[in-house]
DNA sequence: CGCTTGATTGATTTGAGTCAATCCCAGTGG
DNA sequence: CCACTGGGATTGACTCAAATCAATCAAGCG
């Protein structure tokens, strides 16, 4: 009875508009008006609930639109005939994926859930449609566009270009801004993804991503307990980074 | 004065439409109708050119528009502090580049001629706006988009998960399947890029590619010469990448 | 409380990088 | 016409970062 009851508001809490929505800042909506944030608030599928380690989609599955995290976590992957993941990136609250169906309506890669996970869904047809007349919205997924790519590009600079101490040190700083951006703490979080997981995206073995997680402990940069990070000293990370990007500024 | 007969001729000759352009169906105007081709052919700058090794945009340029390859290469990368070159796709005729301005109206990486190339460039506040009136060209603009993602997904696959081998391989069929489509032979074909890119392109060392050459010459795979590749045995190179993808197809 | 799955740790191997010479051609100039 | 030169390409010798292989270890969980 108790659960039911949760059921319920657990339904009732997640009728939500995009506009009453925690995240509406970092997600698609971000800067539409009033009026426009209504109109297509119209179209978009409500929240989603899945266990973890769940599959949303798979490479051709026809590509129904954009999926939009609310809460938990994604990862999207493509793997090699021998099993291996190559994971694309980490979907936090607030981010959008599924792009990968543009190219011709199929998606091209896996989603798998990493917790449990409610998302949800902005249809593309419609979005389609509504960017005939709502310039903002255009722009707004053309940004979003822009800046997954360049996300891909900074992640082919990683797995191109850096050694395994600097991957993961990059990848610690990611997950510490998105959280920071969510108005978390940004040196105090659970990692949602497993060894496994990282290591796929930052292309070492798990082994490896093991032993520098304690490297950095015993170097005092980090503290680390299972999926529990606290870093210690976020300048010695940054250090770590800073030969990895020239973004032309000196 | 022969010279300058040249340089007219040339001009005259580059003073084309995209309907009478062979690219076209490689470009972005494929799938659009004689009366779309006409209004977005109005607001396209026409061919540039440039000799090799000219860089084209750096990070934090404005970001202008599209740019298409009419003759030439274009490569597009990022670079480490300590010099190295990550390179992100090298650009044929036919194909587009610059879409890393799409974030914030700032390019992100470098784009670099690879030898003599011209180049359109399709302005994107124009392209934006017909965008409004032209479902067709959106649809386009979002398939271009969507396989550029799926490019640099294949790229982040190919980096994280696969030997020096493989990626060659991979590298050398992508070569041959995009010379093909523009109508060339897809076995014998000459490289417009130096090793130094393939190496950067594949995260690689420079003698890696070297090596990699002459063994898969003593295979008898192919038979390379400077930049000249003629591959004799395309099932073999086939092969070596069979594991590489998993396409989620039997 | 055993069982399973993920994480850690240690021992060993290896693919690819680094360093250091050449080599070879395209372009230059005598 | 040919010698010279400089930068890319190749080749060889050696090194090393990270992978692999092989045990544990720890923690959820039915």
């Amino acid at each position: 009875m108790q659960k039911l009851m949760n059921q319920v508001q657990l339904t009732k809490q997640l009728k939500v508009s995009c506009e009453s929505c925690s995240l509406s800042d970092l997600c698609l909506p971000r800067g539409l008006n009033a009026k426009e944030l209504d109109v297509l608030d119209d179209y978009i599928e409500r929240p989603r609930n899945l266990a973890h380690n769940v599959q949303i989609y798979q490479p051709n599955d026809k590509f129904v639109g954009f999926y939009a995290v609310r809460s938990g976590g994604v990862k999207t992957y493509l793997t090699k005939k021998t099993g291996e993941q190559q994971i694309l990136g980490f979907h936090l609250p607030g981010e959008v994926f599924g792009l990968d169906g543009l190219e011709n309506s199929k998606q091209r890669c896996y989603a798998t859930t990493m917790e449990n996970t409610s998302y949800c869904i902005l249809p593309y047809d419609q979005l389609d449609q509504l960017c005939e007349d709502m310039p903002e919205l255009r722009h707004q997924v053309c940004h979003l566009l822009g800046h997954e790519m360049n996300c891909d590009h900074a992640h082919l600079l990683l797995l191109g270009q850096q050694t395994a101490h600097e991957r993961l040190a990059t990848f610690l700083l990611s997950i510490s801004t998105r959280f920071k951006r969510r108005g978390f703490s940004p040196v105090s979080f659970m990692l949602p993804m497993s060894r496994h997981d990282i290591a796929g995206y930052l292309g070492i073995a798990v082994e490896t991503v093991s032993r520098l997680f304690k490297s950095f402990q015993e170097k005092g940069i980090v503290k680390i307990n299972r999926k529990q990070v606290d870093i210690i000293d976020i300048d010695k990370l940054n250090e770590m980074v800073a030969n990895c990007e020239d973004s032309g500024q000196p």
